[in-house]
RNA sequence: AGCCGGAUUGUGUAAGGGUAGCACGACAGACUCUGACUCUGUUUGUGAGGGUUCGAAUCCUUCUCCGGCUGCCA
């Protein structure tokens, strides 16, 4: 599944700790680094995961080592098949395989159980009956330990307890199990924390077996250290975590030392990440689904026009410390641009089209050019594109009344190149009665076919794109903009609704490209020269009605005026 | 407040006692059959003070600021 070969992941704090770790040898010694990448399938991938997803692969690939993936599914509340195979299908579009090693955390579920059972035995956890309120109460706070009125529940009891709390006895929430750790801990996840609680629901790969369910910070190491993960990267939220993940490795009989390292997640501007937000906008109908070109969901950039390549790139550019950061969109904008100008195969299209007369033409008449395809790689080929005497130019590289340094038509203007086709120069212009220009006058000169004036004469006007009137193929075309104007995804207290672009989405109706762009010859991305890189999308488009979605628009460095 | 973590230019990230570099962005120019690409140049940076040292982003110290944590979520 992976395609070329990849550089290998530069260095970073996360690589030196793992060298230490195999400097020192002890519990590493002798072990390939094993990695694993563990999304909870409750959810569409974004972004955000494309860098979790490069850092564990890429770093058991560093090491020569395996990354495993692995559902998280301890908590049947909010998971569903429907994401397990989403996951799977992002985690393969992006270049990563996992090879057979595809597991679940549910299918741990009996081991798990028995090493609650063994911290029972060692008097290290028991059966708690507080009630979820009376457990906050208990909690303490900063300067008050944690009470737990049922933390010398005798052995035997929690045992007993707890093998009815399996059995179904008891109802949700009647009773919990706890570790029994430090209840005056400044670091509450050691305050004697849950780590199995009492859930009747059908589980989505379980079914009905179990009704008590391992919390995540029971269940992670114990995943990890029975798969054999060495080193288990995760964000830095579980910082606070690692001394409890460390506890549950140590005194559990389990075959393997694991050792959790966290790093920052990823940040950027003008875009929200977070689960419940993404969610919250598909279910209110802000976007048309999870995979709104317009959504940083994988799915939603890849319809979107977005390539595997350019979000690997953009995760390797970008990284990894513990400094909590927000990286630009503009630099996932390059990486699609950098990726997508060596591949995109070039068309002409006019997103705004005017009508060009080439009054000294024949009319009637029709004759056929060569263009290349990509001119950073003649290997693509070339295309024939037919040429009469209307065709459609953009509407921009019209103006009645020239603005400085404006090198496109105008009456009296420059001689311009049609790209590939003749010199021509604008002789007028007309308008409708509201003074709109709805057709453009222009002279060719017949000793310029293909594009070279006869005598090597300079030409001073710009470079046009144009679009045959009689075979171009009408078309819909998406131009999408930031779908928030200002978005800090963790700023909880504002409502990021507020922050909602009313602009994010353009539709044009009326574009006109070159025929041959429809159906299985249509290359995944392309250029439309001067208008960006787009891409056909497969979900809206239809025989009669090609739709494009612009991925992300040329740097245009022309300011009229300046 | 208690615990944990972080701070290098507009943004992200290197430099682990010895010239603060790279990338993105922005700006200026060159080139161009895409005003794209490419190329060249520019771009107010080590949070603050003190200390060790011939020499500190780096080591020590005090302070400041920012982030995370008080789910039977992950």
């Amino acid at each position: 599944m992976p395609e070329a070969p990849r550089p290998t992941m530069t260095q970073n704090f996360i690589h030196d700790f793992i060298d230490e770790d195999i400097a020192q040898g002890g519990q590493f010694e002798g072990m390939a680094v094993h990695t694993r990448f563990p999304p909870e399938p409750n959810g569409y991938l974004h972004i955000g995961h494309a860098k979790a997803i490069f850092v564990d692969f890429g770093t058991a690939e560093k090491y020569g080592g395996l990354c495993n993936l692995r559902m998280d599914d301890t908590n049947p509340t909010k998971e569903d098949v429907e994401y397990v195979e989403a996951i799977q299908e992002d985690i393969h579009w992006l270049g990563y395989d996992w090879g057979d090693r595809f597991f679940f955390a549910s299918d741990y579920f009996e081991q798990m159980y028995q090493f609650a059972v063994e911290l029972i035995k060692k008097g290290l956890a028991y059966v708690c009956e507080l009630t979820p309120e009376q457990f906050r109460e208990y909690r303490g706070d900063v300067s008050t330990p944690a009470r737990s009125p049922w933390r010398d529940r005798p052995t035997e009891e929690s045992l007993d307890l707890f093998a009815r709390m399996r059995a179904g006895e008891f109802p949700n929430g009647a009773y919990t199990l706890r570790a029994k750790i430090d209840l005056a801990s400044g670091n509450f996840n050691m305050r004697d924390p849950v780590i199995y609680r009492i859930n009747h629901m059908h589980h989505h790969r379980q079914g009905d077996k179990w009704c008590i369910y391992p919390m995540y910070d029971f269940a992670h190491p114990l995943e990890d250290a029975l798969e054999g993960i060495t080193h288990s990267l995760c964000s830095l939220e579980f910082e606070d975590h690692r001394p409890l993940y460390d506890w549950v490795i140590q005194h559990c009989s389990v075959p393997a030392g694991p050792r959790q390292i966290e790093f920052a997640r990823l940040g950027i501007d003008h875009t929200v990440m977070s689960k419940r937000k993404l969610r919250q906008l598909v279910e209110e109908g802000r976007v048309s689904g999870w995979d709104d070109p317009r959504m940083p969901t994988l799915c939603g950039l890849r319809r979107r026009g977005y390539t595997p390549a350019a979000i690997r790139s953009f995760s390797e550019r970008n990284g990894v410390s513990k400094a909590s950061s927000t990286v630009e969109y503009a630099f996932l904008e390059h990486c699609l641009r950098e990726d997508l100008n060596e591949s995109a195969r070039r068309v002409m299209a006019v997103l705004r089209p005017v009508k060009l007369v080439i009054t000294n033409y024949p009319a009637g008449r029709s004759e056929t050019f060569t263009v290349e395809n990509n001119p950073n790689r003649p290997e693509d080929g070339t295309r024939a594109i037919s040429f009469s005497r209307e065709l459609w130019v953009e509407a921009e590289d019209f103006l009645p009344e020239p603005v400085p340094k404006y090198k496109r038509l105008f009456p009296g203007g420059p001689e311009c190149r049609l790209k590939g086709a003749y010199l021509i120069k604008c002789v007028g212009y007309e308008t409708d009665d509201a003074g709109n220009v709805i057709a453009i006058a222009a002279e060719y000169d017949p000793d310029s076919r293909g594009g070279d004036p006869a005598d090597g004469r300079k030409v001073k006007g710009a470079t046009l794109h144009w679009v045959d009137a009689a075979t171009a193929v009408d078309a819909e075309v998406r131009l999408y903009d930031n779908l928030f104007l200002d978005a800090d995804p963790d700023a909880g207290d504002k409502n990021f609704l507020d922050c909602l672009n009313p602009n994010s989405l353009e539709v044009l109706t009326g574009a006109k490209a070159e025929a041959g762009l429809a159906g299985a010859e249509a290359p995944a991305a392309f250029q439309f020269m001067r208008q960006g890189y787009f891409c056909v999308d497969s979900k809206d488009s239809r025989p009669d009605k090609l739709v494009f979605n612009r991925s992300v628009s040329l740097k245009d460095s022309f300011k009229p005026g300046k």
